[in-house]
DNA sequence: ATTGCATATTCACAAAACCATATATATAAT
DNA sequence: ATTATATATATGGTTTTGTGAATATGCAAT
């Protein structure tokens, strides 16, 4: 079953979720510290938001030892991917999503070989 | 102040807000007894999700006589109007989307000369 | 003025969403 | 086995959101 237009917009319903949708088509992965990270978010709140979206299908994961790594599906709807694109492009330079993509960047010991 | 990304998406999180908003951008402008008949909603539960859309300045609206009618604003940011009409694009021949538009067309005796 | 109709609002309540805290799980290293 | 770290889940309480029912408002016609 394909992800519908109503579960597709009420999984973006809150601000944070969509931040990190943005911040994680725009990054392409990120483990869940790194988003705690540049979200400012407790940890099991981020968590709580990433299985949402998980949920929804927009989002899949992937475990790395001790890490999990989120990144936007591949597999959405040609419409959907548009969508995500189009509001990227309106907002990647506003608050507060530039400022999260900064966080992130200035973020010390992102995952690779160390930890963080 | 422009409508914010995240102030349109959570007044789209409701997927009966989401059917009168790809209904209004596909018609043009409908009163809202024509809504009512299209979406089969009490009056008052219609009237409330036209007001949350409209204060979210996705909507305007203007009185003509008994009838108020509401419409898309014309004074979105590009983006919002291009993702509406992606997401217009991606829905309009599945369910429910096409089966409001038929119903609405179904409808007898929409204002104009007549009454509701 | 009164009646009738379309729409808006209010109120009371149920349901859902959200968060903080605590705890559990999974993995890795010693 | 124990410890440490990253992430997930459960629990409880608070806030928000949604709905039905009743009522109010605005306009038009008589």
């Amino acid at each position: 079953m394909d992800l519908q237009a109503d579960d597709f917009y009420s999984a973006l319903s809150h601000p944070m979720r969509l931040r990190a949708l943005v911040l994680l088509q725009q990054e392409g992965e990120l483990c869940v510290c790194e988003l705690t990270h540049a979200l400012a978010l407790a940890q099991p709140v981020i968590s709580r938001h990433l299985a949402q979206l998980k949920e929804a299908g927009l989002l899949v994961s992937r475990r790395q030892g001790l890490w999990v790594y989120y990144r936007v599906s591949d597999k959405l709807p040609e419409w959907i991917t548009q969508v995500i694109q189009t509001t990227i492009s309106g907002v990647s330079d506003t608050s507060p999503y530039q400022n999260d993509r900064e966080a992130l960047h200035a973020m010390l010991d992102r995952p690779n070989q160390t930890c963080c």
